[in-house]
DNA sequence: CTTTATATTCTGCATTTTGTGAATTTGCGA
DNA sequence: TCGCAAATTCACAAAATGCAGAATATAAAG
């Protein structure tokens, strides 16, 4: 997939797309989903798939696929264009959508711990364990606060 | 590796390790790592690497890369034994530790954005990545603040 | 200085993930 | 219904990861 002649992108915009995408792909994004959530910040207006893979240099199926992980994460969304088969993608704009997951994932931990830890430790564990609950718990409650004020 | 005989753990304390691994891979920590993490905060008392191992059926290799790992993120600490090369692992204290790193990621995002947007983007792009940016700041903020009161 | 017990690193293999180009499918207009 | 353009899925190759066992390093004791 080379693509010399037609630079669509600047020194600047790549830099800062590389630059997001190596951050949000340490925090946990795959990085060509990583990547198609920073241009898709770039971009005031909606874009196609051809255009995608084109301005990103990677295959069409492989931006079909980041773009279906953004929608699944709720950090794109898709309109479709009245009398054509097209699809324009647009990055969404809550920014706490795509941590829905996470926050979820915290909760589970806070419950699982409470449920089970009387079956399975005692003593200074267990003091533990519910403290690591509790924290479980109010950071979840800290995210959530933060997500819903954005 | 096997160890059929020797069942150390209860079907209860499996599930839990297993369980609670789980969510923590979900959530980006390695599986092996995952595991000791839940292993570790069952017991009270410090374990060997051996012990590990054996309990955790899994090779001694695996448990010392496990075991780094943790150690490196802050939730787990080692403890040496006068009077013996022996080492000794046990879970780390503070429940936020870990998250260190996952806070200053936003704080680098946050960063990144605010210093580059004005640069790559303009209009309804640009409001966009100037909420963004302040929502990572934010979340940051009350991630801190929460660990910070653990 | 040698032995022994333990931790750590190295090596090779199996598994998983990622990305491409080739089918295949799908929606729309003629 | 046919043809076309676009999206999606498929199949395979390449790269990355994870893990066990072997080899090596290190600390303590005699």
């Amino acid at each position: 997939m080379q693509n010399i002649k037609n630079q669509l992108l600047s020194t600047e915009e790549v830099d800062f797309i590389d630059g997001f995408a190596l951050l949000l792909n340490q925090w946990g994004m795959p990085m060509a989903a990583a990547r198609l959530y920073a241009y898709l910040h770039m971009r005031s207006e909606p874009v196609s798939l051809d255009r995608i893979a084109a301005d990103l240099e990677i295959s069409k199926s492989n931006a079909c696929g980041a773009a279906k992980a953004l929608e699944s994460f709720g950090s794109a969304r898709r309109l479709t264009e009245r009398g054509s088969k097209r699809i324009l993608y647009v990055a969404g704009d809550k920014p706490g959508e795509s941590l829905r997951r996470q926050t979820e994932l915290l909760g589970k931990m806070s419950a699982l711990i409470f449920a089970k830890k009387d079956a399975v430790t005692s003593g200074a564990a267990n003091d533990r364990l519910g403290r690591l609950a509790q924290f479980h718990h109010d950071l979840r409650q800290a995210m959530e606060v933060t997500i819903a004020a954005a």
